[in-house]
DNA sequence: TTGTAAGCGTTATCAA
DNA sequence: TTGATAACGCTTACAA
């Protein structure tokens, strides 16, 4: 029993009256009489009549439709913040188009072509790790949809919208807690230099180590590269420094997950305890037995709310403030 | 810069034809003329022209777009069936337009309503665990937009389309796989009476109990109702039966993990060791030190792939192979 | 207060 | 081989 959906054409036909007065009635317009309002609205209610979405899409030049770009959505991380993003958008009466780029530049650009042609009204991204050149989001602001980076902000920041955490001060926050607990020996597994929030992580680690009058040693940082296999042999690399680190601070937690996971397959040795702190705050957590020391939490949810909702301003035109950074305090959870 | 894409009106006016010359041009249609085709089509090339989709969608009546509800994407089981619904998706020029209802059935609710305000061409479900009438999603096919169900299947299974694993067989796998083992109190954590999927689980665990001349005991069989309390309590019984079970099958690896933490909580007293099997096979356990003994992967990534193929067929119409009832089969991974 | 008509971008029918 | 036109469903000047 296939019926298609009611149109004002319908309504008017049987009211006899225009398509023209219906719309106006339906709107509340104050130029149509109560009463043919009434009669209208009533039929409309009656008829279950829900605007076609096509035609105001095509009449407006407005799809009501966002686009999402991430990584992996089995990132818990990720996943969180497509809550946050998801619960805004359905309040504000917008659809969410989410996408993986599964850390693949290939497929991030696929995705930018697909979003704007299904003409989303602007994306939110996290980039992918191999992402360097920003051409492709670039285009579609210079299509006229606004993009909103969160969580990894592109190379220039200053110069794009972003919403993050403040992973500076996160990072700055994890080794004054090391420290505090007695950690002088303090590596950090730093993330792929194709990624600006590496760097800000780094450096937060850095300040706190030259606060805390701590010795930078350039053997206790190694690059990591998101891949299981480049944080082990990281932390190999580690274990064979001279004064080997008692603590690391790590870029996420799943490479807090992988380096636990090395050393518990190394320990035959009488290897000493490491201490790992990595950014997350995975939920997967509560399951686990022996949990890192810490972790610090992103807050994803907000930062996801924050993102559309900056969006959104960008979307209806709010551009008198200028581009925005949003960056969300971080919490450092003892485990 | 934000300027608005080429339309087949201006490239009509730029070469001093019609729009409908252009149209034909651009679908090379037969009637017109390879010249004229030529310059069209290298001047759509040029200028970018990508048909626009609103315009499409109204006048086919098609948004090209599938809406997907499903509990949790913070379920890796979910997430994972997200994979291949997308990859599928976008090899066939479909969007994929992702729901949580976090399990809540008046959520559910508004999703369809927004699925069909949203004109999808079609859904793809995995129902809440509140969801015993399927009155929303009814109103969904008969306003001629199709529904699979995917993982859980609605109560009147035979009348609907869905994709799932099999589960009644896969119980068996894993119950025979315990009784080799030496097992013989071996107890069932059960879904909820909502899903029939419990149904199934359980089924498939009496049927290899009797098959393997194993007494059916009541107090080895509690329901559970996806919540971390709801399965610790239940474990708390089992744990005070009689006889207490030394193996568990589990409705799913979550309450595996639920029910792992709780007896490590307890485990002041000489309790015995007691075996998990669930369903699932969620790729954090490679995280994890001490794994549960087994687990049934139930394949989601092509559950998703049957289920968005299975419903692209119904969209277009290929119907007449009737209602399908897909059932693939899981494979018990021992850990 | 209500109606007419153009237009959003495309396709498809029919005529030229 | 090409073009004019109606239609998809809706909004919105402008006219009545």
């Amino acid at each position: 029993m296939k019926r298609s959906a009611p149109t004002i054409k319908e309504i008017a036909q049987k009211l006899n009256i225009s398509v023209s007065t219906v719309s106006k009635a339906i709107h509340n317009h104050p130029s149509i009489g109560l009463t043919t309002k009434e009669r209208v609205q009533k039929l409309a209610k009656e008829l279950n009549y829900v605007p076609n979405q096509a035609a105001l899409h095509l009449k407006h030049q407005k799809s009501s439709v966002i686009g999402v770009i991430l990584p992996k959505l089995i990132d818990q991380f990720f996943s969180l913040t497509v809550n946050g993003i998801e619960d805004y958008a359905l309040k504000n009466n917008y659809n969410v188009f989410t996408t993986q780029s599964h850390e693949s530049l290939t497929r991030e650009k696929e995705l930018v072509a697909i979003m704007q042609r299904a003409q989303v009204d602007g994306v939110i991204v996290a980039v992918s790790k191999e992402t360097t050149s920003y051409d492709h989001f670039n285009a579609l602001e210079n299509a006229g949809i606004p993009v909103v980076y969160f969580v990894r902000q592109p190379k220039e920041a200053m110069l794009h919208n972003w919403v993050s955490s403040n992973v500076y001060e996160a990072a700055g926050k994890a080794v004054d807690f090391l420290i505090a607990q007695g950690h002088t020996r303090i590596a950090h597994l730093k993330g792929p230099d194709s990624l600006l929030t590496s760097k800000h992580r780094y450096d937060g680690y850095m300040e706190a180590l030259g606060r805390n009058n701590i010795a930078y040693d350039a053997d206790l940082v190694k690059i990591c590269d998101l891949t299981k296999a480049g944080t082990q042999k990281a932390m190999k690399e580690l274990l064979q420094v001279d004064e080997p680190p008692t603590a690391v601070l790590c870029f996420k937690d799943y490479m807090v997950l992988d380096a636990m996971q090395f050393l518990r397959k190394q320990s035959q040795t009488n290897q000493k305890k490491i201490e790992f702190i990595g950014f997350g705050n995975l939920p997967m957590f509560e399951y686990f037995d022996e949990k890192p020391l810490a972790s610090l939490d992103e807050r994803p949810y907000e930062i996801g709310e924050k993102a559309i909702s900056l969006l959104l301003k960008l979307i209806n035109g709010a551009t008198e403030e200028g581009i925005q950074n949003i960056n969300l305090e971080c919490k450092l959870i003892v485990h």
